[in-house]
DNA sequence: CGTCTTTGACCGGCGC
DNA sequence: GCGCCGGTCAAAGACG
């Protein structure tokens, strides 16, 4: 895994010196563009195919993302790259971003200080309420009442829910006032040694080591999950991504639920390998995630995994399963152990990546460009993110 | 005495 | 409008 690590951030960084290469071949077009007074469409394309040429040539170059911001009034450089459009931030995307009230990435896991500097809007409700009634529920055996996250928890009530003999206990986040984060704890009702545990919100509050298995498969699942129920209805899809759903895979699965009452992601850790279920074709009804054609580089630095033996992740608009956990996780690990293994096998996909990059950047719309990544970035040498952000970032990064 | 749990009441959404 | 249901509140009790 480290060394998978590593050659992920080479490959980052690499990737981070092109886009900076690129960015800074893009400010000298428009200087040039400015001295000339000159402005045509094909002088444009030109410029377009200057870029790709000279990328391979100045790879280690490095702008400061400050360069990039410099020109906030220049509608040609706005439009010139979807993917500075992304993390710079559309109106459309600050408005999800500073909507989101308790989002699943942002502050403790991938902090991000715009929302703060934005005043909530009350346009900005609807996706707020979205963000969240998203869920993550993990479905693990244990005897325990209620397994042990890392958090603290108190029980501000219990009821009896419909189809369950078994009582359904409330919690809600103690470790810091105001924290939004709440969860249910059930016991199945086929399977009594069967604890199912659904998490809403986001933590408002940094969290211990232990905890951050489950806030970032909480956050990556509602993420994941969010990209769909959130994206719009043209149904597009990204066909490497929706190629690749169908490959068999190993032994835990995760499902997606987006359909009514509340999306909710299932991370079930009691199940043994199914290869079959995998068989299927893709539905037709895609589950719709708003994929760039490619995803910031930053956003695998935000959850800092490692690549594993995920292969495989299937999805449709009202379920999505994927398979995860290579086989040796079977042994006997601690819950945390195994969700951790389950968050990082779900999150080190690159499809899963992708999705989850796209997913995000439309979700934080880039007010803060790439919170969360400047531990990593600056092992890197690289200096064009996160001049803005938080030094709370990637603490989870490799964990 | 402070904190936490228990538990009935209350509220809002939803379907009929 | 009514009842059902899920979720939350808050008073009362338990506990250390």
């Amino acid at each position: 895994m480290n060394a998978e690590n590593q050659k992920l951030k080479g490959m980052l960084s690499q990737v981070t010196s092109n886009y900076s290469t690129l960015q800074m071949h893009l400010i000298t077009l428009m200087q040039h563009q400015k001295n000339s007074e000159t402005e045509s469409s094909l002088e444009n394309q030109t410029v377009d195919g200057k870029f790709e040429d000279k990328n391979q040539e100045n790879r280690g170059s490095i702008v400061p993302r400050q360069f990039l911001e410099l020109a906030p009034g220049d509608p040609e450089l706005s439009h010139s790259s979807s993917e500075e459009r992304t993390i710079s931030g559309s109106p459309a995307q600050n408005k999800k971003m500073i909507g989101r009230e308790e989002s699943p990435a942002s502050e403790d896991w991938a902090p991000n200080k715009a929302p703060k500097l934005n005043p909530f809007k009350p346009a900005d409700q609807p996706t707020e309420a979205t963000m969240r009634k998203a869920r993550v529920s993990v479905r693990a055996r244990s005897e325990a009442p209620m397994i042990s996250d890392g958090c603290q928890w108190r029980k501000y009530g219990q009821k009896m829910a419909k189809g369950n003999p078994c009582p359904r206990a409330y919690y809600r986040c103690t470790m810091a006032v105001g924290c939004p984060v709440r969860k249910q704890v059930q016991r199945c009702a086929e399977d009594r040694s069967i604890l199912i545990t659904t998490y809403e919100g986001t933590h408002n509050h940094p969290l211990p080591p232990a905890a951050m298995a489950m806030a970032s498969t909480t956050s990556a699942a509602a993420s994941m999950l969010l990209s769909g129920s959130m994206s719009s209805a043209d149904g597009l899809m990204n066909p490497n991504f929706l190629a690749r759903t169908i490959l068999p895979c190993s032994s835990n699965m995760a499902t997606i639920s987006a359909s009514a009452p509340f999306p909710t992601v299932t991370l079930d850790l009691t199940q043994q390998p199914n290869p079959l279920q995998f068989q299927k074709p893709p539905p037709t009804t895609q589950f719709q995630v708003p994929f760039p054609a490619a995803p910031p580089p930053q956003m695998s630095q935000v959850f800092g995994y490692n690549q594993s033996k995920f292969s495989g992740l299937q999805m449709s608009r009202d379920r999505i399963e994927a398979a995860s956990l290579p086989n040796e996780e079977q042994q006997h690990p601690s819950f945390t152990e195994t969700l951790s293994a389950a968050t990082a096998a779900i999150t080190a996909d690159p499809n899963f990546t992708a999705a989850l990059a796209a997913a995000i950047t439309s979700i934080i719309g880039g007010s803060n460009p790439s919170s969360g990544n400047n531990n990593t970035m600056a092992n890197n040498n690289s200096t064009d993110v996160n001049t803005n952000s938080s030094n709370k970032t990637s603490s989870f990064s490799g964990s």
